[in-house]
RNA sequence: CGGGAAGUAGCGCAGCUUGGUUAGCGCGCCUGGUUUGGGACCAGGAGGCCGCGGGUUCGAAUCCCGCCUUCCCGACCA
């Protein structure tokens, strides 16, 4: 048993591996409606530290927090050409209701830019009254063809934020301001992930927006994953839904709106970029328990300095708990691993008779010996650099695995593996069709110096190209 | 939605080809005991609409049809 690993490695099979993760960390499981996810308590726990980070950066900016229905008239969806051509395949309408054929369909929300531009029209009279800045946290539905847990569920969790302006600078200020401040941020210093900021090319643009920001992670087996998007949308919405306010010079005016999301794929993301084949690995920014405190034996005299210990942690703003797991020691050690907490203090009566506990890093398994008294100091210092590290090293692993080509069928065999780096100009248009059929998408475009671009019609533009979730 | 694989105890699987009466195994779970410095061991025990529905048959986990769900590769997407 000790030499059969207790996941599926990531070199033998990373899908595999992903969803035994999901599995024995207790993250989730599959609900009986094809694609249907029920978020378990440890899984959720993560979700809700994630929710916390990104709220508070989403009231930093001056949103506010509000709730719109999630049944729309199908009628909505429809005003908007491109947004309905886009959504229309993977809606879920409700026909039926209250025993009766309903006179007109209802759409379960797939997004919510149309009942929330209804009611900003209905909101939104002057120049006063703008910037409109709003936020939900919600559920949404997309009947996606292939389900994944987290990745891809026919229900997910998401904060969708939608904001009205009244200049296009304005709009697309905010929308950037967001992407930076919020995403940009919250992804790096919260869950050490390092990503490509760029905008999307016209084809994976958002339906019905203009401009869509992308921040862009890669995963352990070098596939992208997009975390967060950021739209400009233009007039589009406003034209659809009225939104019209009367300008200083008592004109009336078409809004700019943006909306911009990120959902609780970000926890599948999590998982994939910085798992390993002992299980998860949660950056202690995100982690809802920081630090363990195993005994190494049932013993009194190590319990009593355990509970110690978690008090004195606690009393130092860490997250920590005392191990109540049951069985031997290997067996609870491995089940926290699994779990990916940063942290494990292991109090033994060898190093108890030093007045010494072990401390055991998640991410790099190095353990280090503390006098009991400098627990707390040695755990935040720790935990501080395992934040800093996991990002160091998930930057590394991108960099290593980012090739830069000068053409498409280099690129095309470079992003099997990884991402490919090349020039826009050699991409747009049919080059896009030929990666395509590899499987191969671009995820952004950015500056040459890495910057964000306002449009893909700059020059010497560059396109990041990788399969992905 | 196209192509492939699969659904038997909580998990992983055998049994199915060649239908036959009490459906097995490992892990996990429960009880008792010994253990606990990297997934412990012994003894006893519980747990099954064999995915769902229909058909063939004296008889179906096994054969046939339909559906549902899961996984993989695509197309669609946060």
């Amino acid at each position: 048993m000790a030499d059969e690993s207790v996941l599926t490695p990531q070199s033998r099979d990373f899908p595999r591996w992903y969803q035994d993760v999901v599995a024995k960390a207790e993250m989730a499981d599959n609900g009986p409606v094809r694609g249907t996810m029920v978020i378990r308590p440890y899984g959720y726990a993560i979700w809700e530290r994630m929710q916390a980070a990104v709220d508070a950066r989403i009231k930093a900016t001056g949103a506010k927090n509000a709730y719109f229905p999630l049944f729309i008239p199908e009628s909505y969806l429809a005003r908007e050409a491109e947004h309905v051509e886009g959504f229309s395949p993977e809606l879920a309408v409700v026909t039926h209701a209250g025993g009766e054929q309903l006179a007109e369909p209802i759409v379960v929300r797939p997004t919510s830019e149309t009942v929330i531009g209804e009611f900003m029209a209905k909101w939104i009279q002057s120049y006063r009254d703008l910037p409109l800045l709003l936020n939900q946290w919600a559920n949404v539905v997309r009947w996606e063809l292939r389900p994944r847990l987290f990745l891809r569920s026919s229900e997910f969790l998401w904060q969708e934020g939608h904001t009205a302006h009244a200049s296009y600078d304005d709009a697309a200020a905010y929308a950037r301001r967001i992407h930076l401040e919020v995403y940009h941020d919250f992804l790096e210093k919260v869950l050490a992930l390092p990503c490509l900021l760029g905008i999307k090319p016209p084809s994976e643009r958002f339906a019905g927006a203009i401009n869509t920001t992308t921040a862009e992670a890669m995963m352990k087996d070098g596939k992208a994953l997009q975390m967060a998007t950021s739209h400009e949308l233009g007039q589009n919405f406003a034209r659809a839904f009225d939104i019209f306010f009367q300008n200083e010079a008592g004109q009336a005016e078409l809004a700019h709106t943006t909306s911009w999301g990120a959902s609780t794929r970000m926890v599948g993301g999590l998982i994939m970029a910085h798992g390993d084949d002992r299980g998860l690995v949660v950056p202690p920014e995100v982690a809802p328990v920081q630090v363990v405190v195993v005994t190494v034996r049932d013993a009194e005299d190590l319990s009593r300095v355990a509970h110690e210990l978690v008090g004195q942690l606690n009393a130092a703003d860490v997250r920590a708990e005392l191990d109540r797991g049951r069985g031997s020691f290997g067996r609870r050690v491995t089940d926290w691993e699994i779990k990916g907490l940063p942290l494990r203090v292991e109090v033994g009566p060898r190093d108890l008779a030093e007045g010494r506990v072990s401390l055991v890093r998640r991410d790099t398994a190095e353990k280090s010996s503390v006098a009991l008294n400098e627990v707390a100091t040695r755990a935040r210092e720790l935990l501080a650099e395992c934040q800093r590290d996991l990002y160091d090293a998930a930057l590394a692993r991108r960099e290593a695995k980012t090739a830069d080509v000068t053409s498409v069928a280099e690129a095309l065999d470079a992003a099997q593996e990884g991402f490919a780096r090349l020039a826009w100009d050699l991409v747009n248009g049919e080059g896009e069709a030929t990666l395509k059929k590899g499987a191969i998408t671009v995820r952004c475009l950015q500056r040459a110096d890495g910057t964000i671009p306002d449009s893909e019609t700059e020059p010497d533009l560059v396109a990041f190209v990788a399969k992905s979730y």
